[in-house]
DNA sequence: TATGAATGAGCATTCATTCAT
DNA sequence: TATGAATGAATGCTCATTCAT
């Protein structure tokens, strides 16, 4: 299929349109959730977003920067919608259960351990330690809400950063699929409710 | 540069090296964990080998059934380990914090969602198929653990399928390692201790 | 990051900046002596003159005509110096010597075969003519000094297109650094003098 | 134009055909001497070898290494070829004049500063310092000649490698052509008749 | 006068794979 | 059984140049 050809030189600007900017880190980060760091050329990602290689390396120098600010805005986003979610004045386990089911319900498998490990083999110190300090932010937000809720005596006292990677690590279980494609529950919201079940069990006091 | 590593032991008749075709298998196998697919070359494996890439192929004819024959021979050797870990006459509490104690001290993690996310995108689906199998085979040994464990009302009953990966999902949670190399827990011991003490919460009758 | 130079004196009008015309002239000037048509990306220019590339663009049609500009204001500028210099009433001999004690203590090699070998190459047609033509009007100042002090006795009758050519490139070895970056002679001065002996050995009288 | 098409895999074997890798360094002498490191890609190269690049990194893991060769293997011939006319028993100023000659009725202009200028910017430390001993060994076959004709008395005592460098400086003089591409003598032969004349009334005792 | 945004072609390098020996 | 020599397609990245503003 041919692409639409583009002219030479700056376009003109059409309000209403999104930054090119924008679009190519929104279209990074879906392919890079995807199909991961090393299947992703610089290449498929100008060709998604309908440009040429030269305009991404216009906005990021290199790739291995724009897998970074790809991973940066992914976890920020994710912790806002965290954030969101546990703020609300429902009892905790429901808002628990709705954190699973929306995340579920995102098609995409966000998988935390597997973005980490290609940033370590492939990012630089700097741009690694950038990346973490994110996931850090990401994974705080569900720490200091397992706290607050131990001080209102919802939950036990416990390690808050071991009960923020449990519930995150149980929360990844949802997404399994075995080999016909078939997941272990029926809907998002069953799988939601049997996962904050497991991990209920385990913290109430 | 490195030389080719010689084992221990009587070597077979008047040779001393173990034949071509595992030690490329071995190798391959440790690379891929380590560094991921598409970070492993073919050219990697044979310098690793001290042999050729021709060499290589003369073994196996693509890059994907390496691949594939490196993911099933590394979970048959974890089915196995987990067999004969469960199969010992301890409590079972004891076997879980024994199971997860050995493969957290393996210095490398084996994330299964990684290494079937890399199949997926990379495999043929024969070849993936194959995998499938395979890891189905590793989670099949756990369930009936539990199902044997559930009928002798050690453990409530329940999926024992979610059982399985849960469980599998909480170990996982043993090797996070913070942006400074640090991990949750002191030691290997404390870790299972602490994650089976978890599990077990959810599980017990 | 480097600042935009700003330059003595009093300042042209109300402004205090150079044309921005001839900032990217010097600046481009500098960096093709330094490191060679080809090393040297407009946008190393642009960086260097704290504008951008379009700026430079709007100056200098295409990179050609930049290196040529620069060719020949350098060439025009070697010639005056060469001219100031020889048309002082000192005796010849020191005159030269004063020539290339000059020439060498600029701290940047100007080396006239690798100039017009990079023009040969990547200039039009045109263009490599403008550039021949600046070359030879330098050169001719030296030729008529030559024949003068012929006339005058000073040295004797021979070719002087010869004589202007030898004594550049015995310039040129004054320049010469071994691996271990010393140069022939301990200081600009010796080298002039050793130099210009050697010349002057073989066209005196 | 159409290349010969060629097949996969490794060709059959054909005596009297010289080894690829030979082929390679030769081509590329020649390409790199005709028009400068950067004004070469590794595609020119392999086309003008008529095979692919990935050929030429068969044999030289990255285009520095092929040029670091190609230098040194040119500077180890003009070695070579001055050792075997400076070796004959004829009168030295003989000699020197066969030197010249020879090397300006070679077709291309062996400008020894622009090598090593393209040298120093491109070439990492190490591959430098070769590259800078090569020129060190050709230099000193000069200087250990100029050395004994002073011992035999044929020429004044002087700085043997100042001479050296006067040398092959004047003998560059030959090569110039100006803007019409008129050299400055009609023949090679004359040429180095004058250029050594030159030289030797400087040098003679 | 000066810039921001974009292109298209090229470049060094890598890699899975092939084949004669 | 194992290798040496070669390919073709991709990949990350650079660069001269263009054009609307």
């Amino acid at each position: 299929m041919k692409q639409s050809p583009r002219v030479l030189g700056r376009p003109r600007h059409d309000e209403n349109a999104k930054p090119t900017k924008d679009i190519v880190l929104e279209t990074a980060t879906r392919l890079f959730i995807k199909e991961g760091y090393k299947n992703v050329s610089m290449d498929d990602v100008a060709k998604a977003c309908n440009v040429t290689k030269a305009t991404i390396y216009y906005y990021y120098p290199t790739k291995g920067e724009l897998y970074t600010s790809a991973l940066i805005a992914m976890m920020d986003r994710i912790k806002l919608s965290i954030l969101q979610i546990l703020e609300q004045s429902k009892p905790f386990k429901e808002r628990l259960e709705q954190l699973v089911e929306i995340h579920l319900s995102a098609t995409i498998d966000i998988d935390m351990k597997n973005f980490m490990k290609e940033a370590a083999i492939n990012l630089s110190e700097d741009q690694l330690s950038q990346v973490h300090a994110s996931e850090n932010r990401m994974y705080q937000t569900i720490e200091r809400a397992m706290e607050m809720e131990m001080d209102k005596g919802t939950i036990r006292k416990g390690n808050s950063t071991f009960f923020a990677h449990t519930f995150m690590a149980l929360m990844s279980v949802g997404y399994f699929k075995d080999g016909d494609g078939n997941r272990l529950f029926q809907t998002e919201a069953i799988a939601a409710k049997e996962i904050v079940e497991f991990f209920w069990l385990s913290v109430q006091v």
